[in-house]
DNA sequence: CGGCACACGTA
DNA sequence: CGTACGTGTGCCGG
């Protein structure tokens, strides 16, 4: 932080210390001038923006072709183009929400004379002619800044700078921290204690702030000189030349020794050899730098610095402008969340005006209850510490009832205490389809209620899944959360969060307590409460972004398709677990006995740390990729070491025991976890998690069951132990049943690009990537080699996820080149995937986000991140959701289909596991015909795209077998 | 004990 | 410098 050069000296006083730099050494009067720290103002703090500045930087910025992003990004339907005025209003938000101003004013040239042209014609001549797309976009972006209220100030015959410095000076002399936007290096001589300059570096976006002590360090003068060394250098922008041969070390040498511009002609004579010659002879030039950079301070402007408070800017106005210049949904809310918004619904309704929770004991009762308002009943499941677990549910102690309106009410069932008429008139009302519920968590109460043989209808929301269509990318979907960030809603913590974060032990809980507990039931009342207002809220929102649908015809749905899975589970062999666990043992000690072998002091293989040490420090092997810890040891470094080490030597062998030990450990890992995860039924009971992945996909956990191993042959022995089960509730099975989509990401990409050649190969119904293949080398399909197919195969899943050629050519251990041909020549047989790569980016980057083919979004706001790294992520996501995402929706509609037709033609086959694009199913005796039939036809049926979807369908007694 | 980094399994 | 996940281990700091 300090700038200490050779001129600095400090003063004696250490706690008023200020560096100071003396300026004038070779004169009579040198001056120390003080270098002061900004002061910092949080409370009065001034933005202000030379807005031609900003946007001819975002103009250029974002006309610039990326990779992906080439072609007519940022123009309208109409033709007009916006680059400048998106880059500009995606910069003003940045800086807004990361320097938090009060006060904002933008500044603007105006067309015609100023003072600087009058006094030297070639003012700012020779500048190349702006371009014909940035004509008409100024105007646009003074019609942004009006609906958001933020004032303009602009000075007939002045340029935006010296107004810029007239209201630096004024904020300055108010005591308000000044920040000010410029492109131009002239803003620097307003730097003083109260005045940073901020200007962009690369990109608009990529902003340096220049204080006082930023500008010594750089230009080894304090900022009121900075014009003196600007007129010597000259101005290449402005084509103001300056003194030939004397550049910013020069000049600044200059000017500590003997002053500023005028002080420094006088004592011209003084100055020897060339430079010096130079001076005198371009006197005159340097002179009228000086005068032209000079910037105003005093001008007359009919603004008042307390009339430009940050604005909160009007919605509808806002929305009007970016209607109009088809900006999408991202940047508006970015920027209202940089500037607030104007009457927004009322805060957080601190009481709910719930009354006391009532206790319905009998059937009549909770009919009465039902009966007491129209609208959707919040149904939130309790569940306490004691509840019985069985294989793949928890079991239900009670349920709170909620719903808002006029009169806010709740009521709390008892389920244990409920009397067989209670019983009946709950399960009426659950299973009764036109009574509107909106249910927390939906899969789990929908598995709680099968258990106890009720059955639930009439769902219309289950906001956990609502909020995941509209943020998908959300970390938690806790009530609570989605309170406080969708409504503003807050709910009080409940109490025994409250008691342990005040250091009180947890209360022990004994049989003759009351459940639940008066507080936690308040809580939960009110939660449920609150909840209605959300789901509302949720709904309106799915209706404005049109995937209601992707709510009641899908999610909604397959919560109950997913939790009938859960409770089914899988059975797994038991002995087939311990021989594999034992033969794997075997394994893993002699690969590590191997290993260690080589070397001096024996190491914990599952320690990279330690690897690290013994492979690149005692066994002296060539170094691999770099990681936060030093050097990568993963199996694609160890394999590539493998072959440019010795086989006979000890670090070859050590690499071949570190890798098979790490195979046999993975395997067994897997197959302890399975074991563990046996429940007494002798099956394994997943969780399918309906709103984590982001892009729509079902994850799996508990344990995961989605990524079983399959590749090696030893991988496929832990397929080989799930099998199909025994006999159970009357029921016998004859088979595992396994039905996968034949590449149903590259049949999407053949949809969404509308490729005649993709979309051909997948009609003709030939190998896909022999097909590819050759098109892409120009051979017959019979003369693709095995070698040719799979960089083709590479290369076609690669695009599906943003591969580079850099990407490609690691993989495929080619040289870049033969990489970059490959997708060239790939790209000109597929021109129409290219052109939808291209334009899903842009697209997503104008809109905030993406779509699948049934409209389910995948919001990416770091499209527009001045994060080069940050950037090029979201931009490979923008690439893949809306494939995987997709492939999504259509696997789910499948389920649903599979599911109908299974309950419509009374078949006892049960779905068991989905892994993305493969469904296990668990074959009753006797139905294997109409299984395999009714998979394929819901499966292949699922979506209508312009290609076949293609099912393979395998049967056997393990998924193994039944997988070939 | 929680959280991070690493490694690695699947689609 | 290839997307989307979940899990186990080591290791750090509290």
């Amino acid at each position: 932080m300090s700038t200490t050069t050779q001129q600095t000296q400090t003063d004696p006083s250490p706690e008023t210390a200020v560096p100071t730099v003396t300026v004038g050494t070779e004169t009579d009067h040198p001056v120390d001038v003080e270098i002061p720290r900004p002061v910092s103002r949080p409370d009065r703090k001034l933005l202000l923006i030379d807005g031609h500045s900003l946007a001819f930087r975002a103009f250029f910025a974002l006309s610039r072709a990326a990779e992906y992003g080439g072609g007519p990004a940022f123009v309208t339907s109409d033709g007009r183009h916006t680059e400048a005025v998106y880059g500009f209003v995606n910069t003003l938000v940045k800086l807004v929400r990361e320097q938090q101003p009060t006060h904002l004013v933008v500044s603007f040239d105006l067309d015609g004379p100023t003072l600087r042209s009058e006094q030297y014609e070639e003012y700012k001549g020779g500048r190349d002619e702006t371009p014909e797309e940035f004509h008409g976009q100024v105007p646009q972006i003074q019609r942004i800044l009006d609906a958001l209220g933020v004032p303009v100030v602009t000075a007939e015959g002045h340029e935006a700078d010296d107004v810029l410095a007239t209201l630096a000076r004024r904020g300055a002399e108010q005591d308000y921290e000044v920040l000010v936007f410029s492109g131009d290096r002239d803003a620097f001589q307003m730097i003083d204690d109260h005045v940073t300059v901020v200007y962009p570096g690369r990109t608009p976006s990529d902003l340096k702030h220049m204080d006082a002590a930023a500008v010594v360090e750089k230009y080894k003068i304090p900022p009121r000189h900075y014009p003196d060394l600007a007129a010597l250098t000259g101005e290449q922008a402005d084509n103001l030349p300056g003194v030939p041969g004397v550049g910013a070390g020069f000049a600044a040498k200059w000017i500590l020794a003997y002053g500023g511009v005028d002080s420094l002609l006088e004592n011209a004579d003084r100055i020897k050899g060339k430079k010096g010659e130079a001076l005198r002879e371009h006197r005159a030039a340097v002179e009228r730098n000086r005068r032209l950079n000079r910037l105003l301070t005093d001008l007359e402007l009919d603004v008042d610095l307390a009339d430009a408070a940050l604005p909160t800017p009007d919605p509808a106005a806002v929305e009007e402008v970016f209607d109009d210049l088809e900006f999408g949904e991202g940047l508006r809310r970015r920027l209202f969340d940089a500037f607030g918004r104007a009457e927004e619904e009322g805060a957080a309704p601190v009481d709910l005006g719930l009354g006391d929770v009532e206790r319905p004991g009998t059937a009549e009762e909770l009919e009465r209850w039902l009966a007491g308002a129209p609208g959707p009943v919040v149904l939130h499941a309790l569940h306490r510490d004691d509840d019985a677990l069985v294989p793949g549910a928890r079991e239900l102690s009670g349920m709170v009832l909620a719903r808002s309106g006029d009169e806010p009410s709740a009521a709390f069932l008892d389920l244990a205490a409920a009397d067989a008429a209670l019983d009946a008139a709950l399960g009426r009302w659950l299973a009764d389809e036109d009574r509107a519920k909106v249910v927390v968590g939906l899969k789990d109460v929908w598995k709680s209620l099968a258990v106890r043989g009720l059955l639930l209808a009439g769902v219309v929301d289950d906001p956990q899944l609502s909020a995941y269509l509209l943020q998908p990318a959300r970390r938690s979907y806790e009530l609570e959360a989605l309170l406080e960030d969708r409504l503003g809603v807050a709910v009080a913590p409940p109490a025994d969060a409250a008691a342990a974060a005040a250091g009180g032990q947890q209360e022990l809980s004994f049989d003759d307590e009351p459940w639940p507990a008066p507080d936690a039931l308040r809580r939960a009342a009110e939660l449920a409460v609150a909840t209605a207002g959300l789901s509302e809220h949720l709904l309106a929102k799915l209706e404005e972004t049109h995937q209601t649908a992707l709510l009641v015809d899908l999610e909604l749905p397959l919560a109950a398709v997913l939790g009938s899975m859960e409770l089914a589970g899988i059975a797994v062999d038991p002995e087939g677990v311990q021989t594999l666990l034992d033969d794997f043992a075997r394994v893993i000690e002699q690969a590590q006995e191997e290993a260690l072998a080589q070397i001096a002091e024996p190491v914990n293989l599952g320690s990279p740390k330690q690897l690290q040490q013994v492979m690149f420090e005692e066994l002296g092997l060539p170094k691999t990729k770099k990681i936060k810890s030093g050097y990568t040891t993963d199996a694609d470094a160890v394999a590539e070491l493998l072959t440019r080490t010795d086989p006979d030597s000890k670090g070859h062998r050590f690499l071949a025991g570190l890798l098979a030990y790490r195979d046999a450990n993975k395997l067994r890992q897997t197959v302890e976890g399975l074991q563990k995860a046996i429940a007494e039924d002798g099956r394994v009971h997943t969780t399918y998690m309906q709103n984590v992945a982001a892009t729509g996909r079902l994850s799996s956990t508990n344990p995961n069951l989605q990524n079983i191993p399959v590749r090696t042959e030893e991988g496929r022995r832990i397929r080989a132990l799930f099998v199909v089960g025994a006999p159970s509730e009357g029921r016998q099975y004859e088979a595992l049943l396994t039905a996968d989509y034949s590449q149903i990401e590259m049949r999407i990409m053949a949809h969404l690009s509308g490729d005649a050649a993709l979309i051909e190969a997948f009609r003709e119904g030939e190998d896909l990537h022999r097909f590819v293949g050759s098109k892409i080398f120009g051979v017959a399909p019979a003369d693709v080699t095995p070698e040719m197919r799979s960089k083709v195969k590479a290369m076609s899943y690669g695009l599906v996820y943003g591969l580079s050629s850099f990407g490609l050519s690691k993989q495929l251990r080619i040289p870049v080149d033969e990489a970059r041909t490959l997708m060239s020549d790939y790209f000109t047989r597929f021109g129409a995937v290219r052109d939808y790569l291209r334009g899903v980016v842009e697209e997503a980057r104008r809109n905030g986000y993406t779509a699948t083919i049934d409209g389910r979004r995948r919001y990416l706001p770091d499209l527009s991140s001045d994060n080069r790294q940050l950037r090029s992520v979201a931009e490979r996501a923008a690439l893949n959701a809306p494939i995987q995402g997709s492939a999504a929706d259509i696997i789910k509609k499948a389920m649903l289909g599979v599911a109908r037709r299974f309950r419509e033609e009374e078949l006892g086959s049960r779905m068991l596991l989905q892994v993305h694009d493969e469904l296990v199913v668990e074959v009753a005796a006797g139905e294997r015909e109409a299984v395999e039939r009714v998979l394929r036809e819901e499966m292949g049926g699922a979506a209508r795209l312009t290609v076949p979807l293609e099912v393979n369908v395998g049967v056997g007694r393990t998924w193994h077998e039944a997988a070939h």
